[in-house]
DNA sequence: CCAGATTACGCAAGCGTTTGCGCAGATATA
DNA sequence: TATATCTGCGCAAACGCTTGCGTAATCTGG
């Protein structure tokens, strides 16, 4: 039972390893017959190409990398699927890297990447990425680059987002028609486009009704629930009249329910929340979340796609389009109105 | 600007590519001053050494792959941040791969591995998985293989659960100190060691409290949430008098609030519901949740850790040791008793 | 001071595929 | 019939790195 390998093949059947390579590439310059011949040869001796091997000749990997913040998200989680189905799909193969938040984490396994150990690369930036060098020193390594929610706005190539600036609109014009005048922004950055937009929407609409815009209505958040719970409680403690959250991420939906329980603040009779959030689970939490969802399914999923159209052509260079995918917004309990 | 590699380097340095590469794999067969002018001119030329030539080379490749039923539950969205956590900390590369729940894919996805792709292989099983046939073959082929929470018993490697009999066995008596006398069990699959496990431990707690085992009190849940709403609404509409359920996966929990709701049975007066669950969100949701929650963190990052460190030992077999990492039982308002 | 051990490095044969080019023989064109 | 055009396949050079083995030079101890 030796190593079955193209050579093996091309012994068996007295032919060169190049026809059996070019024959299992379905190429045009190998006759019916001997594809066919090779085809079964290989499936009866269950051939396996070795895939260091091929990239190594070929200068492909067959491989995308997949370049998330955190993956505890309900959104991350959904959009890898997303991402995972259509790779799978066009016999890609998907490498997971995480980079909690960190910029200084994703630098470095982005600056691995200009080995060509993958072909491409679909990344949601960390809420530390200001500087941009390292994915430009990527693109500039002839590695495409397609941002999905979380876009740097500095580098032109595909991206994949949510109308984040109209469903911040959305959620605020919501809770002030709910009769919410002293809106908290909860966010986790601000020089992400994303959470710019969120807090332009925001700003947006506050002024469009009338309400003033305060620095100090937005709250920084970090990655800690813990520490972000005692900072919301201590701003809700300290400033008694706000009637209305919105939160720009799932995992600070737990910390603004726990902080509104522990002070007593009931939701939505004094509070009123509206979240971004991708789990089902809002529906059943108490009360029930009024929702921001985004197609985490689908931006992953279009992502990956345009990585790959962008892939099979190899002159092609990724225009700066961007796709964008609405959210909706789901009324629930936590922003009725009372009475 | 040409490309750089070992050739270049050695070009550069006056000393042959065998040297340069051992110097970067700081081999003791080279001097240090030696080692130290590589390292330099390697950092000054920004060096990156290409992945798919040495695996090729070297017949490894650095990486491992995850493969999962799906991503969606906490759980595995946990599990994935430890294996790669450990993974990254080692220099390691996490391919990940999901099957959907179904043994088709799995075994497709596995049959791939044999071709080196991968140095090993973490797995939980699907819910189709019944024969165990790939995952053999692929041992047999020198890949190791590790199996986390879901295991297959007849296969002897190593393996990462959690005390599932006996945490099952805890929520049971749980519900039954409780008061709880007609308890349901949602499965979602019954050839799994873990859920035969589950329910070995529901079975145990009844018969030693007196209590009747009824095998359709087990209730065979699938992936459709709406599904296994309606499913369960029929259920609880068709047996008034039960008063309890547990659910063995974080997903269930939603079809069973909503059709608790849905049908007025109010949560914990007249049916008690705990759940294994791993999201933060159980605190805050309606009722609050008592969970069985598991390590799964830590799970992913023993697994992964018991992987690599059979890689690093050439000639090692994964031995078939069993490391069981405790669950907890989380007490709060769905299982509270009444008055 | 010399045999044997040790240190530091080079040679060159892989690893398994890919791919540009070349070249017969068969077919089509004039 | 001679020339041009395809078709189908083989040759052999990459691709960039690893590693077994060989070998000078230097170092030990008796």
């Amino acid at each position: 039972m030796d190593k079955i390998n193209i050579k093996r093949l091309a012994e068996e059947l007295n032919l060169s390893t190049s026809t059996i390579s070019r024959a299992l590439q379905d190429s045009y310059q190998i006759g019916a017959a001997t594809k066919q011949r090779v085809l079964e040869l290989a499936k009866k001796l269950n051939y396996q190409p070795n895939p260091h091997a091929s990239s190594l000749g070929s200068s492909r990997s067959k491989t995308i990398a997949v370049v998330i913040p955190e993956v505890f998200d309900s959104y991350f989680a959904l959009a890898i699927n997303g991402i995972e189905a259509v790779a799978q799909a066009q016999g890609y193969h998907v490498l997971i890297y995480l980079t909690h938040e960190r910029l200084q984490l994703e630098q470095e396994i982005l600056h691995a990447f200009r080995s060509g150990r993958v072909d491409g690369v679909v990344i949601s930036v960390s809420a530390e990425t200001t500087s941009t060098a390292h994915i430009q020193a990527l693109r500039a390594q002839g590695v495409p680059v397609v941002f999905f929610d979380r876009a740097a706005d500095d580098v032109d190539t595909a991206r994949v987002t949510t109308n984040d600036t109209e469903s911040a609109y959305q959620a605020t014009c919501h809770l002030i028609e709910r009769r919410c005048t002293t809106l908290l922004l909860l966010s986790i950055s601000r020089h992400l486009s994303i959470g710019r937009q969120r807090i332009a929407g925001y700003r947006q609409a506050l002024t469009e009704h009338g309400l003033a815009f305060r620095d100090d209505d937005i709250v920084d958040c970090g990655q800690d629930p813990e520490a972000n719970r005692e900072l919301l409680e201590a701003t809700l403690r300290a400033r008694p009249g706000i009637d209305g959250i919105i939160s720009t991420v799932e995992m600070l939906t737990e910390s603004t329910y726990q902080a509104c329980y522990a002070l007593h603040r009931r939701i939505p009779q004094d509070v009123k929340v509206v979240s971004f959030y991708n789990s089902r689970s809002a529906a059943i939490l108490n009360p029930s979340l009024t929702t921001i969802s985004q197609p985490a399914f689908e931006m992953g999923k279009t992502a990956a796609t345009l990585l790959l159209k962008a892939l099979r052509n190899p002159k092609s260079t990724l225009v700066a389009e961007n796709v964008v995918l609405p959210s909706v917004l789901t009324i629930r309990n936590s922003t009725a109105s009372i009475g």
